[in-house]
DNA sequence: GTCTATATGTAGATAGAC
DNA sequence: GTCTATCTACATATAGAC
């Protein structure tokens, strides 16, 4: 009962296929991630996957459905990390605070970001052009806006008062500057005094990155 | 005494000249915000200037020099906004506390990027691309560091206990939900549930990033 | 300073042999 | 599925007439 539907069938795919297909997914991920759409050319994805250029068509289509799979790949596992985090704080208090529920958007991302391995680490630069272009509004609407608005619903919960706009943009300025760890780590440290590539900086950045929206969120609630 | 350097000495261009030229720079600026440097062509920029493509090397040089050249354009501008609010400030009270300081940093940007005609708009977003993007970094660091080195003193003068790079962290926070308003403000009204191009957000969002950055500081700098 | 014409490189995508 | 070779479009940049 597997087959029956998918108009034109096919067969499994062999096991080389399979991780070709990954390492130029992979590749793709990494230089997409550094220099957005426009800063990779499927030669240099190509290159660093180690294939002919054909081959990078061949299994990721053309370069803008290349993209969308890129960004489709990982976009479930973080919606599910952040909704199962979401769900477990309702079931230990049936309505989870501020703090909890900006934990619940913010900490998937930055523990994937940071602990996931180097392909995570790209993913959330990914994240962060797609998220500045609206070019990719498509794709953000596809597969981000639902999570987000799940999230948004639980932020009018909590400030029944406040004005859907006031609330848009406090959820909006966190989630810019969660991303910013993933673009502009280095301006952080550099505007701190830290040599250029040494590590001297904050490993874990979610705690402080949490108390800033949640004092963001509260500043802007009280002063409407 | 106006000559006596610069060896190949230049006649002043004629006004069609400038205007020609002033023309070319206004279209790069505008295209050059909405999609980047990656974004636009040479051809896309002359076509917007109505000009031939051989002017716009001629006027602006080579792309990437171009490029630096729109954005340096109006940066001292920009900086010399942010200080003179801060100097007042500092007229008005010898020691101006933190939200004094962040608005004399975000209140210029966001004033010009909203009253300052359409230039300074698309100027805004061009900054929030420079900013994203490390490959840029030199230009940063020539035309947006300076000023923002002011600032960060400011701010640790009024958290000497503080780690700076806690400090730098919650100011990267800050600029980057300030530049959000320019790149994403389309974002924050569809997660309001506005309809698309209607206006019906908050005109000034201002006085509300400001409630917000000052809010995050507090929050950051208390969690210490 | 401005224009036409062109040189030169590189982009995305595919045809067709294997 | 994989690879070589190639097609077509468009990029940046400049030469040279006016």
């Amino acid at each position: 009962m597997t087959d029956a539907k998918a108009p034109p069938r096919k067969r499994a795919p062999s096991k080389r296929s399979l991780e070709t297909r990954a390492r130029i997914l992979d590749a793709a991920e990494v230089l997409f991630a550094r220099g957005g759409f426009d800063g990779a050319s499927m030669r240099d994805i190509a290159a660093a996957a180690g294939v002919p250029v054909a081959l990078v068509n061949f299994h990721g289509g053309a370069k803008e459905d290349l993209f969308a799979t890129i960004v489709a790949r990982r976009a479930d596992a973080l919606s599910q990390r952040r909704l199962a985090a979401l769900a477990a704080a309702k079931e230990r208090q049936s309505a989870p605070g501020l703090r909890e529920v900006l934990d619940c958007f913010i900490r998937p991302y930055i523990d994937l970001a940071r602990a996931g391995g180097p392909q995570w680490t790209a993913y959330a630069r990914l994240i962060a052009h797609v998220s500045a272009d609206e070019r990719w509004r498509p794709i953000s609407e596809r597969y981000f806006d639902p999570t987000a608005a799940m999230f948004m619903a639980e932020l009018a919960r909590l400030f029944p008062a406040a004005a859907p706009c006031r609330i848009a943009g406090a959820f909006v300025f966190s989630i810019s500057a969660m991303l910013s760890l993933a673009t502009s780590r280095w301006r952080i440290e550099a505007m701190a005094g830290l040599p250029h590539g040494g590590n001297g900086g904050i490993d874990d950045w979610a705690d402080v990155l949490i108390d800033f929206s949640e004092g963001g969120f509260r500043s802007v609630m009280a002063g409407a």
